[in-house]
RNA sequence: GGACCCGUGGUGUAGCGGCCCAACAUGCCAGCCUGUCACGCUGGAGAUCGCCGGUUCGAAUCCGGUCGGGUCCGCCA
């Protein structure tokens, strides 16, 4: 997909219509073409690589849109071979001369414009540059991170950087297109605004006006869409950027953009067809190479999903699911028997015995089998049972001697494995047997090479539960958004066992209720996630009881959207996906870093600019501020 | 808050207790070259091995701390 893998072409970064022509340029540095040969022509770029041939000089000369080659004759002009001799890698110049055939067998493929170059008549340096830090004329060169990021505008001008953000560019144009002739309307919410509870940390801005108060960055703009619902928007869609103060991971920046979007007198399959639709057109508009693995989206239960690929965010590139291994330990009067008490044993106690057959991976070393069982304990797994199926379709593993021969052959039927196979064992409570098993799965898939990097595999997820347990504050969380609804016939269930909603317990019937909440993942990453709000203000206010609000806290933190609900809302539902995360898939990369322009490091520094920095002491008067308990750095 | 990995001329790597005041490639500088396109050839400059401290007769190499970067857990949707 990037440019490292295919160097056919140099800099075939924009097939765009050229700007208009300037004093400094008639043309790009990507548009000669045959056509234009005996043309008078003037480019303008840097220099992308100079070959001096004494009374020869030849310049590629490259700006976004490619590389032409220049060529300087002494005996042509002698003026303008004086200046190329003193041209250096990265030099801006402009460049004068007629444009000419090259001669024939000099041509270069590698250039889009490699069948002409410019004659130069006149070269002349605009701004002379100091030896780059690092390599921009080679696509293969690996760079230090870190130097890339204080250096980032050199690392723009490198190809692949380049690229990835004119496609970045060309996916929200996309999605601008699509939502527009859908009848949306591209609405800005304000950045200063009031902490909204999303379960992340807030940034905060100290106010100037009003000292001693502050405004919240906003996590998302998700109580400013809902209320232009309520004024009766209908159709609303941002390019949104939001702020998390939560520690960074390759897929997590501290501030980063979503498309969020919002619509009235809907239900979850309105919101979810809109947004399939879109998702299609976008894709096919921003990566029409990339083929799309299912059409419709497969849609997927949160238990199913969790039970099959042991995640939320399952990457159904390949299958490999897990399957469970109860039935098959069972005895004769349904109760464990397997003769391995760990498994007969977690399964008396409630908890899962499930696995997963890697293919063809019967033949694994200690030391792979070590490093996988060391993997599935870093995730809370106690243990990892593995067992090979032999020729004769016996398993052999540490404990196969404790099953009986129709006990490995059942196995093996739920495994769905083949000689040569390796069936992983996992046995503990459902949730760290399907957490272990699904990661397990991800990381086989990857070292099997068993998922397609071209295809592009959405899915939904639907129906998460609409609390988990907090068992420290003892109150319900919302899964994902309080906002969300729940589906209608769990409605009932929004109470509590003893009936009063000031007293919660871990066995409430809320735990069982299923919310209106959808989830799209792609290729293993969560995209992005919606719901159906709770647009009744009765069964808001129930709900945020659940989660532990007393009524001045809701007062406090909702009032606004609480009040407005008393107003009229219509029923509404959006969704928001992670632009950076969608960009990262579409260009194979593993980190959001690579598709944004200006990122910050794991610490959250911006290495070019030195951000963050210590205020002024005028900034401190002005806001009333000073900090405390801050230990001496720097 | 925690675990792990990385830090050597401009860049990317090698060296992992004395053979190293550090090697290779590339870049840079100078000279030569009229058809190259990662041009070529000749010559040259350039790092005391992130920083601080320790162990040792001796440290780039071992240990501790610290700073910076990354991956992951927690956190986060």
């Amino acid at each position: 997909m990037d440019g490292s893998q295919n160097r056919t072409l140099e800099f075939p970064v924009s097939a765009q219509p050229a700007p208009l022509a300037t004093p400094y340029r008639t043309h790009t540095c990507g548009q000669l073409r045959v056509d234009d040969d005996g043309a008078d022509a003037r480019l303008a770029g840097w220099v992308h690589r100079r070959r001096d041939y004494g009374k020869l000089v030849f310049i590629d000369l490259r700006d976004r849109y490619g590389i032409t080659q220049v060529v300087v004759d002494a005996a042509d002009a002698p003026e303008a071979h004086e200046t190329a001799t003193r041209v250096r890698s990265e030099f801006v110049i402009a460049v004068e001369g007629v444009v000419a055939r090259r001669q024939p067998g000099t041509e270069n493929a590698k250039l889009e414009t490699g069948a002409v170059e410019l004659q130069a008549r006149s070269v002349r340096i605009l701004n002379e540059a100091k030896t780059p830090p690092f390599y921009i004329n080679d696509p293969d060169a690996t760079i230090d991170e870190s130097l890339r990021l204080r250096y980032r505008y050199l690392d723009i001008r490198r190809e692949a950087m380049l690229r990835r953000l004119v496609m970045r560019s060309r996916l929200v144009h996309a999605i601008r297109e699509v939502h527009h002739a859908n009848g949306f309307v591209e609405v800005e919410t304000p950045n200063l605004i009031k902490s909204t509870p999303e379960g992340a940390r807030d940034f905060i801005v100290p106010s100037r006006l009003q000292p001693g108060t502050v405004y919240a960055l906003p996590q998302s703009p998700q109580q400013l869409k809902q209320l232009l619902m309520v004024g009766g928007m209908d159709r609303y869609f941002q390019i949104a950027r939001c702020f998390r103060d939560e520690d960074m991971r390759g897929d997590r920046q501290p501030e980063f953009t979503q498309l969020d979007l919002e619509m009235s007198f809907v239900d979850e399959a309105t919101v979810m067809g809109f947004i399939e639709k879109m998702v299609i057109e976008v894709s096919r508009a921003t990566v029409p190479e990339r083929p799309i693995r299912s059409i419709p989206f497969p849609v997927f239960e949160y238990d199913d999903a969790m039970e099959r690929y042991g995640s939320d965010k399952p990457d159904i590139r390949f299958g490999m699911e897990l399957f469970d291994l109860a039935p098959v330990l069972a005895g004769p009067d349904g109760h464990p028997a397997s003769g391995f008490r760990v498994f007969d044993e977690t399964l008396a106690a409630g908890g899962r015995v499930k696995g997963i057959c890697a293919p063809g991976m019967g033949g694994a070393s200690r030391r792979e089998i070590d490093e996988l069982t060391e993997f599935a304990k870093r995730f809370g797994a106690r243990g990892l049972v593995h067992l090979s199926v032999q020729a004769g379709g016996e398993l052999h593993g540490p404990i196969a001697k404790f099953l009986s021969p129709e006990t490995q052959a059942a196995a093996r039927g739920a495994a769905g494995a083949g000689e040569g196979d390796l069936i992983l064992v996992v046995a503990d409570t459902a949730g760290t047997t399907n957490d272990v098993l699904g990661r397990l799965r991800v990381e086989l898939g990857g070292r099997l090479g068993l998922a397609n990097p071209d295809e592009l595999s959405y899915c939904w997820i639907h129906h998460f539960p609409m609390y988990q347990w907090d068992a420290e504050h003892h109150r319900w969380d919302a899964t994902h958004n309080p906002f969300s609804g729940v589906v209608p016939e769990d409605e009932p269930l929004l109470t509590t066992t003893s009936g009063d909603l000031g007293v919660r317990d871990e066995g409430d019937p809320a735990g069982r209720a299923k919310a209106m909440q959808y989830d799209i993942a792609l290729n293993g990453w969560e995209l992005g996630g919606g719901s159906v709000r709770i647009w009744d203000p009765q069964l808001l206010a129930r709900s945020f009881n659940l989660q532990g609000y007393t009524v001045e806290q809701m007062r406090e933190r909702f009032g606004a959207i609480l009040e407005a609900f008393e107003y009229g809302a219509p029923p509404h539902g959006g969704i928001a996906l992670g632009i950076d995360r969608w960009a990262a898939l579409f260009s194979n990369q593993a980190t959001i870093r690579e598709v944004m322009a200006f990122p910050k490091t794991q610490s959250g520094s911006d290495l070019m600019l030195e951000a963050p920095s210590t205020p002024d002491d005028e900034q401190y008067q002005e806001l009333g501020l000073r900090f405390v308990g801050v230990p001496e750095k720097r």
